[in-house]
DNA sequence: GCTGCTGTTGGCGG
DNA sequence: CCCGCCAACAGCAG
């Protein structure tokens, strides 16, 4: 499940691996799914977009890759920018690929048989480099979007997480806007904070020792202070292990990341509780049409 | 072979 | 404001 520092992993291999390369063609099977639209929010998703996307992609150079949110961002030397959303299966993967029949396989001549993992061969958009290696998307659910970046797309997001100019102050400011909320919801929402999803909060409300059922409003100073510097820290922590991969994530050379052995509570359900001197268990409820995780002793519902 | 579960995001309705 | 529910899809456990 590709959260911030699933995305930040692979965009920095990207920046590693493509940037300074032209793009020479592009293939994609479900051409009106996955190019959508840059105003895809709305009704006509699906009509035609994928020749005018190739002919504002093949042919320009990559000048530059970066993320926003779970958002990566491609810049073109014709000054637009592709705009990549894995979703929740769809990861990025670089190498040299053949197709064979209606397939894209990694070629005879790739010798990182990372690329040939069961969870990387599910390939429904391909960018050929003048390089001549591809870079390709897998997405197993077929979720992820590919567009032309526009101003709507960002517009409504919350602050980056680990930007210098984050500080505490702006955390409680934007989780306070919804006062009322649930804290792992709150969490959650893009428009509050940009980036994390359901793994990263349950992580960060471990640390926290704070329950995910809390209203906002009702957390202490203290503990909300505690929040702030653990959703940083664990954010940081899973770009250090380059993403979880507890499910269908890989990295651009198609390994998996190591995050999801650092795990406390997320999909540890009845399991003994690790934090040091807690006699608790692993409890899963379900919220917002998810699984939530949390000790059931040392995180405190604040009502 | 069926059911339910996995999770991102926007949209809709109460 | 806050909540629940839904859609897109495919694999997997039981």
């Amino acid at each position: 499940m590709p959260e911030l520092p699933e995305v930040q992993t692979t965009v920095i291999g990207l920046q590693k691996h493509v940037v300074g390369l032209t793009i020479t063609d592009i293939w994609s099977d479900l051409p009106k799914k996955t190019v959508t639209r840059p105003d895809f929010k709305e009704t006509i998703k699906y009509s035609p977009y994928f020749l005018k996307f190739k002919r504002n992609v093949i042919g320009q150079k990559i000048t530059g890759v970066y993320r926003r949110a779970k958002n990566i961002l491609i810049d073109l030397s014709n000054g637009e920018t592709i705009l990549i959303h894995m979703k929740m299966t769809g990861h990025l993967l670089y190498g040299n690929y053949v197709q064979e029949k209606k397939e894209w396989v990694p070629s005879e001549k790739e010798k990182n048989d990372a690329l040939r993992d069961p969870f990387n061969k599910w390939i429904h958009l391909v960018f050929t480099l003048s390089n001549k290696k591809q870079l390709v998307l897998s997405d197993l659910r077929k979720f992820a979007t590919v567009t032309l970046l526009t101003e709507k797309h960002l517009k409504d997001l919350g602050p980056e997480p680990l930007e210098d100019s984050f500080d505490y102050k702006t955390f409680k400011a934007v989780l306070l806007r919804r006062p009322n909320g649930k804290i792992k919801q709150v969490l959650m929402d893009p428009k509050v904070i940009a980036g994390i999803g359901n793994i990263y909060s349950d992580e960060a409300l471990w640390l926290a020792n704070i329950h995910p059922l809390s209203r906002v409003g009702a957390v202490p100073e203290k503990q909300l202070k505690k929040l702030f510097t653990e959703v940083q820290n664990i954010l940081k922590k899973g770009i250090d292990f380059g993403g979880d991969s507890t499910s269908d994530y890989r990295q651009l050379d198609g390994t998996p990341g190591s995050f999801h052995h650092r795990h406390n509570a997320y999909r540890k359900t009845k399991e003994s509780c690790a934090k040091r001197g807690c006699s608790g268990t692993i409890v899963r409820i379900a919220l917002a049409n998810r699984g939530a995780h949390f000790c059931n002793k040392h995180q405190e519902l604040y009502i």
